[in-house]
DNA sequence: TCAAGCGTTTGACTTAGGTCAAAATATTAC
DNA sequence: GTAATATTTTGACCTAAGTCAAACGCTTGA
């Protein structure tokens, strides 16, 4: 699709850091996910001006740790993370799983640190978003300071669909619901519907559904055995996702409809 | 304090619709909680011109409706309120309370519909912070713009807590948790640490809590034995703050001990 | 004051999902 | 490529919490 991006190096040496590269979000694919959405040519380029692309992470790196001072919010560009919140005890639970084109990190702005911690879970890679250079952004650009509130309000209705499904909803119908989102999700990034291809672990999906291990890894063994799914380990193909929202407790023909 | 607030009638008719009064947050004892903190005199009476004191909400009437279009955020000035979810098959969950001095309405922002309603626990009255002139001033004002997106950002924590709480912890665990957060927050409004006046049904604390009513009417009791609470019953007090504690699974000399 | 109605509590029983243990697969490292 | 390690699955059993049903006790209103 036309010429490749060229960046112009801003130095002699051969080796840059590429933790100081600028990001080009306006031949970004993922632009329209992302926080630009709605931004004219130059207020993208305001943007682009405060991002910097961090390096990539490993699976298995910390993003941010509890407690780490705010610096960033993040931008996923490549792979997925889980963010993970901890009680005192020890006891785990994954608050959130996020793909490319999606952000993190807005809860610690309440209390300029990070209130729990985020892990790439396959080689990641993520644009980092100073907090501060994006306050004062969004002063300025009305534009993405609107962008900014929407991303935030979608993060809150996020947390509130998934207090439903931990809150009232069964085993089943979590899987069920959580794979659909997968789903979803890889449609948005032009990807298929119905091949996933699973990044975490049951035990973090567990985490994340608030179940037992056991209880995940049965449920995958049964939605096979009914012919919803095929299961390869992490590499799971969706085959009837109209009989997933029946299980889901949701309605295939659409969201929100009116009693 | 002083001489009382003085508003000029703005027609010679003798009743003024009081869902038009001006609000004075300068004169107003939550102020400190809500909105308007790290303003200055100036600022506030900017954010004041645009708020209204919209007429009080009798219990049980709705403060708006899932689907009802995004027109304002609202700040509870006396009484509480209830959100609450719904799946399609007609299954609720509470997804929050709001006591005096905290702002509900931000999850419509995101596709400028409320995805979910709200509705008075008591006598309650709300000020109306028009949505589109919040953000116009948010604009111009950045201590504005910067409380906000703090306010924002302390509803996703909270929301995560609970999806830890729903998560996580065992029935006892959470209705101790909820007990000491309504404890926590009517110590932020001056009150009692210990005499809770619950606005809320057995049946609404048992949809924000993800159990049956029966477990939850099962537990006050099993407290009550246990000499942890009185229970008279909507007026609960906390006899022993520091077993509740130990009971919700959190190391009462303090949250967020490193590890 | 009393009756009606709702919200709450208590009891008896059931069950979805948890726990413990072991076997079967993946993944990783050398 | 193979050994070592970690993850996942399956089975047997247990328990916290749910369900159903009935009794109790506040409010509310005439």
């Amino acid at each position: 699709m036309g010429s490749p991006t060229l960046v112009a190096s801003q130095s002699s040496h051969a080796v840059v850091k590429i933790s100081s590269l600028k990001v080009a979000c306006k031949s970004c694919n993922l632009r329209e996910l992302c926080l630009p959405i709605g931004l004219d040519q130059a207020d993208m380029e305001q943007l682009e001006g405060i991002i910097r692309r961090r390096r990539a992470l490993k699976k298995g790196q910390m993003l941010y740790r509890t407690g780490d001072p705010l610096r960033s919010i993040y931008a996923v560009r490549r792979g997925s993370f889980k963010t993970t919140g901890a009680m005192e005890d020890g006891r785990v639970h994954v608050t959130g799983f996020f793909l490319a084109g999606e952000l993190l990190g807005f809860d610690a702005i309440n209390a300029d640190r990070h209130p729990c911690e985020a892990e790439a879970l396959e080689t990641s890679d993520v644009c980092e978003i100073p907090y501060d250079r994006l306050e004062n952004l969004a002063q300025e650009v009305p534009g993405l300071q609107r962008q900014l509130l929407k991303v935030m309000s979608r993060e809150i209705v996020r947390d509130q669909q998934l207090l439903v499904l931990l809150g009232r909803m069964s085993g089943e119908e979590r899987l069920a619901s959580c794979l659909l989102s997968f789903s979803r999700r890889q449609v948005r990034l032009g990807l298929s519907a119905t091949d996933l291809n699973l990044a975490m672990s049951r035990q973090d999906l567990a985490y994340y559904l608030g179940l037992a291990i056991e209880t995940v890894s049965r449920l995958f063994s049964r939605f096979h055995e009914e012919g919803l799914i095929d299961v390869q380990a992490r590499a799971v193909r969706l085959l009837d996702i109209g009989r997933l929202h029946t299980v889901a407790g949701v309605d295939a023909t659409g969201p929100n409809r009116p009693k």
